[in-house]
DNA sequence: ATGAAAGCGCTAACAC
DNA sequence: GTGTTAGCGCTTTCAT
């Protein structure tokens, strides 16, 4: 039976005492400093293992006055991207050393549960964050409160790390525009100053080509939301021929209003996602989309927040990866 | 311009300093303690506010010597049940107050990144885990650590929340059986202890119906080993009408597998999921499946973990919820 | 209503 | 190689 730790778990005094040495010894050890004779140590992990000690590495944070915790912050838990991203950051980190605190803001039901602010109580020293929505100003002020490396957006004055939206968006819109359509809407996100590069790309792509851009903003990110949405933009008179969707979710939902209108795609209307998320690739969806490369979003942002845990000094990062449109059956001419 | 906080955090000894209190006062203010004057209490806020002081939740924990986060370990990030098992949990803890830490498994590389151990290294108060893939014995070490909440698996001595898998896949199974389906294989996770409920239902039903069940494990719980297995499964010489597989991502993987033989869902082959996922719904998926309510099964949780809090004496919970059969288009009867 | 002092589990000089 | 001591930011008796 091991030992009952619920009452009062082992702490270094304990090992020290059980061991017959002083509480510096043991806490030496347990980091690998030097200067602890090789049997001390062998008696000191001895006398832990039996005791049931484990290091509390918060007290020991605090003690350290440096905080060795990276908080990863995700925007929404059920896109796949998140998901993606928080995979990248773990390759970068190591193994050890550097725990790992996450926080999800919305989840299903839109509630934020003061993700952020979770963070900065839990003492971490670096917010990795995917995707923030806040004006860059309020980015600024968060980052002046704790470093933060900024994904999926780039916030000047600040570390970040994203995938050029405005190429992004010009290639779907454009494959939209080479196939033949002219009457292409896109579905926007909810309006967040932060973020909003996607639609402007392809606001100036439609200009550019001497074409209306017609632009209409989800109420969210999700399925749903998108569904709602496109119900509007193909009910109306002269329906788009094509929609560019800001995100995968709301182009399954753009999908979902499709059919329940009884239009075919591509028949009838051709779509474009972004994300390229493991759905879109599904037989019978073959989503045309655009991919971000979040596992690699990620490698970097988490390879940036270990520099600058340790040089708060170094250069502001700014890493623009380039992505890459993938077509499959969603998109195609318009009817004639 | 904001105050740079990043040099020095501020304090309570920096903003008690600043109005010309003790330290004390300043604590029992910001707790909303009795015994602080409403003028005292103004002048302290405003300082605070000044300053840029943020409570070091903590610190706070470490001097009361209880633990007031919770953590909650997910299995599976790309598993839209944990997701809702979040959101469900969230929904059950007050606004304020606790702090949530999470920590996820796997997530797309499958690597586990010590995730259970990163939550008791944070010292949180109680452990929500869901899912659990360890044996018995393990959990009850753990549950020993740490009080531990078990969700979507039920182990004896522990608070646990589930749902009834014996049930959910009972009426797969047997919704399969009355279409008139005779080989019906089952598409298992990996093999774990403690997760072979489904499985063994299944079989049961089987053998029950005087029939021979087919059980093959893929080696992971995503839609591409569902893939894989599920191509092995419909290559064999007599190859199975039906397949009801552990969760809606192997369902997933096993629906490309057919379409990559030339097979019809549900004309070749009928296919029944668990979970009842967004993708399940999707118009041209349209998967049978099995509904777990995970939300449900996530404020369950939240609760019992605040109780186990306040409580550690309090009798071992076992709630357990009953899970919903969805049917879809999925499946049909056998070809003739 | 307010403050002094001890202590939470740990680290980090600095002695010996 | 080992021990002493003074914190880290906070809570909590116990005085005043």
């Amino acid at each position: 039976m091991a030992p009952d730790r619920r009452l009062r778990p082992a702490t270094q005094s304990d090992v020290a005492r059980e061991v017959g040495v002083s509480r510096t010894l043991v806490s030496f050890a347990f980091r690998g400093a030097p200067g602890v004779s090789g049997e001390t140590k062998e008696a000191i992990f001895e006398a832990a293992r039996r005791l049931g000690y484990r290091p509390n590495a918060v007290a020991a944070d605090l003690a350290r006055k440096h905080r060795s915790a990276v908080g990863l912050y995700l925007m929404d838990i059920r896109n796949e991207v998140y998901a993606d991203i928080l995979s990248g950051v773990r390759m970068a980190l190591p193994q050890d050393g550097n725990r790992l605190i996450l926080s999800v803001s919305r989840s299903v039901d839109g509630v934020d549960g003061g993700a952020l602010e979770s963070l900065i109580e839990a003492r971490v020293g670096i917010i990795i964050a995917a995707t923030l929505l806040d004006p860059d100003e309020r980015v600024l002020e968060l980052a002046q409160i704790v470093p933060l490396v900024s994904v999926t957006r780039p916030v000047a004055g600040v570390d970040s790390v994203y995938s050029d939206d405005v190429a992004g968006a010009r290639a779907a819109t454009e494959h939209l525009l080479s196939l033949g359509h002219r009457r292409v809407a896109h579905l926007a996100g909810p309006i967040y100053d932060g973020h909003i590069a996607r639609r402007q790309s392809y606001e100036k792509t439609m200009r550019d080509a001497g074409l209306k851009p017609q632009t209409l903003a989800a109420d969210d990110f999700t399925q749903e939301a998108g569904q709602r949405a496109a119900t509007l933009l193909l009910t109306q008179a002269e329906r788009p021929t094509a929609i560019f969707t800001h995100n995968d979710q709301l182009a399954l939902g753009a999908r979902e209003a499709a059919y329940g209108l009884g239009l075919a795609i591509p028949g009838d209307l051709s779509l474009v996602g972004y994300d390229n998320s493991r759905t879109a690739k599904l037989h019978g969806i073959d989503l045309t989309s655009v991919d971000l490369h979040a596992i690699a979003l990620g490698q970097a942002a988490g390879t940036i927040a270990l520099e600058r845990l340790n040089d708060p000094e170094a250069p502001v990062a700014d890493k623009r990866l380039t992505p890459e449109l993938v077509v499959r059956d969603s998109t195609a001419p318009p009817a004639p």
